[in-house]
DNA sequence: CAGACGACATTTTTT
DNA sequence: ATGTCGTCTG
């Protein structure tokens, strides 16, 4: 028989077990009318909409609190962010607030989450209980694979390589469109190969069956394949969450949304909170949409608006809302704020070169923090993460220090990776990809011995005595070396430190490294001392395999604490890491048209819109001071230099709401004092400006 | 078949 | 400037 839902009328009595009375005096004094509204309203489906620097996270925070002190069992929430970091930290703020249970509410990213309901009932889909997640670069190599297997890599016609072939993957998944749509929408010069493509992403697909791995996309479709599938497992999961609040709506995608229905089948409290004027991960299948849709999803929604904005001076809100103006697509609300009148104009800075920009840069923050202003207080932000190299080497020697975030992650580089596959072998001695890496670096084999070597691994009952596969006896003895590594270091996994297992391996390792990576192989040893270092963290292997994918440490952090004693340092950041923070001074570096907005996007006026978007996350970073500077001339890479326009959205916006601000060398400043239209104290060393 | 070499394009943004 | 792809050679 099949399953039907019996609904429950609502009562109205309340719940019993939001039943313990609230002193609601905390919550009255802190919030707004709206926040408290929206924090106080636990049942039904409730759509938040707020503006940048309306108080978001203080509200989800202190719900979460409020949940929890009214006597909600804190496992029965669950808070979904963007990222793992988000929710700790409105975790952690929550429980400050004075009920230290907050701290084990559930919370995480939908992937993470998705990752740990798929461990816990994936048998049931038919998912190996220790499957392997793989990451964008796993993922790509899998694809290589299947590529070379299918023989498209010699095909008269080219065809697209891995990375190209990942994105259209994955865009058909996160979008839930076959590839066909994806190619004429995106790659329409593909068109032609959309038989291959689809026969290449059957073949990844039954791979990836075949040897239990799961890429990011999996997690989200075969979760929502185990919740569809399996009623019984449904219900089970869905009558734990009392509670669900899901942060950043605007940039969750069709998967996610089903899933936050699925999972709120039972008890359907959900709130969704988000800014459709801040979607810009549509890159990656978000459909700011969604949020307007919500309503519509859930019946008797209740919509909240928060409006008010607390974050930014009046000045820079007028800038901020001058630039959001621009859009296309009209957004409903205006941010207001009554708390932070006045303040300075934020500045369009126009500098010579990159270098100026650079220079300018670093000596407006040595002067605020001359000013008090601590260097934690201060984010550069950039479209792409390579715009401030330049930066960043004047920041050192200038000894100034600094984190940064977005960008490659460092565990994406081939020797971590390497190093990494080694563990993932102790793991699951079968992980076909992670055999594909290790053995490629013994010399003498190349993709079809190790392909040849894992054909025999696959069907193996002890995987590490290599030396026993059927190859080519002139591989035997570096295959005996390794697999006799791998089977001692897989029985010691259990006894040993973690640390010890990884400095084995190191030692092993080493020399490998240097001959594959003879040009650079201290900067990579490096890396790989900071990776060990990281690893103390860990006491299981699995933990640890399971954050690498998910939540990719970057120890480029690390790397900058050490040299820091005591003075936190600045933060540069890509716009996409720097959503849901806030700083006093802000500086938007490369702020030029064709990088923000890209030139990628020029074509299509939907991702212009984004790009839009974009500028405004940045710019509303920013409490009291913001900076937009861009560099006249531009270096292209190693061609000619050639002359860069500011971002048709600065240039755009009414003169009246920002002050331009010329760059000039100190000694030539004082010939050209009418220039600026303020004067900022005389600079100490070099520029005046 | 592996590895070296040279041509080539190649650049968003992230879980 | 860099990394990736394909071709050529041993």
């Amino acid at each position: 028989m099949s399953t039907r839902t019996f609904i429950l009328k609502s009562d109205d009595a309340p719940s019993s077990e939001a039943s313990v009375a609230v002193s609601l005096e905390k919550y009255r004094r802190d919030l707004n009318d709206a926040q408290f509204d929206a924090v106080t309203t636990t049942e039904g489906a409730i759509l938040v909409v707020a503006g940048a620097g309306t108080g978001k996270t203080k509200t989800l925070t202190y719900r979460a609190a409020y949940l929890v002190e009214s006597g909600v069992a804190p496992t029965s929430i669950l808070l979904l962010t963007f990222t793992r970091r988000a929710a700790q930290e409105m975790l952690n703020r929550a429980a400050m607030l004075g009920d230290g249970r907050c701290a084990s509410i559930l919370g995480g990213t939908f992937h993470s989450y998705a990752h740990r309901l798929l461990r816990q009932y994936g048998t049931s889909i038919g998912l190996a209980d220790n499957f392997i997640v793989l990451d964008q670069a796993d993922s790509e190599d899998a694809i290589e694979i299947v590529r070379t297997a299918l023989g498209f890599h010699k095909k008269e016609k080219r065809f697209p390589k891995k990375g190209t072939l990942q994105h259209i993957i994955s865009a058909a998944a996160n979008k839930q469109l076959p590839i066909e749509t994806i190619l004429d929408h995106s790659y329409p010069h593909f068109q032609s190969l959309v038989a291959d493509i689809e026969k290449l992403a059957v073949a990844y697909q039954e791979y990836k069956r075949a040897n239990s791995l799961l890429d990011f996309d999996d997690l989200l479709t075969r979760l929502k394949e185990l919740l569809l599938e399996q009623p019984s497992a449904r219900h089970k999961i869905s009558s734990t969450l009392r509670y669900i609040m899901v942060d950043e709506y605007q940039d969750t995608n069709v998967v996610q949304a089903e899933l936050v229905r699925l999972l709120s089948e039972v008890h359907g409290n959900v709130m969704a909170v988000g800014d459709d004027a801040q979607s810009i991960y549509s890159f990656r299948g978000a459909n700011y949409r969604n949020i307007l849709d919500f309503p519509k999803q859930y019946e008797n929604c209740k919509l909240i608006k928060l409006e008010e904005n607390y974050r930014s001076t009046e000045r820079i809100l007028n800038m901020t809302n001058a630039v959001i103006n621009q859009a296309k697509e009209k957004f409903a609300k205006t941010l207001f704020t009554t708390q932070k009148l006045g303040g300075e104009y934020p500045a369009v800075v126009s500098a010579p070169d990159e270098r100026f920009q650079s220079r300018f840069i670093s000596q407006r923050i040595l002067e605020l923090r001359e000013e008090g202003v601590p260097l934690h207080q201060v984010a550069v932000l950039m479209r792409n993460s390579r715009d401030s190299f330049d930066l960043e080497l004047e920041l050192r020697k200038r000894n100034l220090p600094f984190v940064k975030y977005g960008g490659q992650k460092i565990v994406e580089a081939a020797h971590i990776k390497d190093f990494v596959a080694y563990l993932k072998l102790l793991h699951n001695p079968k992980d076909a990809l992670s055999w594909n890496r290790v053995l490629k670096l013994l010399s003498g084999i190349g993709p079809k011995t190790a392909q040849e070597v894992i054909e025999w691994i696959r069907t193996a009952e002890q995987p590490y005595r290599l030396e026993t596969a059927t190859v080519s006896p002139k591989y035997l003895e570096s295959l005996r070396k390794l697999g006799d590594l791998l089977a001692l270091l897989s029985h010691n996994v259990q006894t040993q430190p973690l640390i010890s297992i990884a400095e084995a391996i190191y030692e092993y390792y080493k020399p490998i490294l240097r001959e594959q990576y003879f040009e650079d192989y201290p900067k990579r040893e490096k890396d790989i001392e900071n990776f060990l270092a990281i690893m103390l963290n860990y006491t299981t292997l699995q933990s640890l395999l399971a954050d690498l994918a998910l939540e990719p440490l970057d120890f480029s952090a690390i790397e900058t604490k050490a040299t820091l004693k005591d003075e936190s340092p600045l933060t540069l950041s890509t716009i996409h890491s720097a959503k849901g923070l806030e700083w006093h001074t802000v500086f938007l570096i490369n702020a030029l048209d064709g990088v923000l907005p890209s030139r990628y996007s020029a074509a299509d006026s939907a991702q212009l819109d984004e790009e839009l978007r974009l500028l405004y996350v940045a710019l509303t970073r920013a409490k009291n001071l913001l900076y937009i500077s861009y560099p006249i001339i531009c270096s292209g890479y190693g061609a000619d230099d050639y002359f860069g326009n500011p971002s048709r959205f600065i240039s755009n916006v009414p003169e009246e709401v920002y002050e331009k601000l010329l760059l000039v060398q100190e000694r030539a400043a004082q010939k050209q004092l009418a220039a600026p239209k303020k004067e900022l104290p005389p600079a100490k060393d070099d520029l005046a400006f």
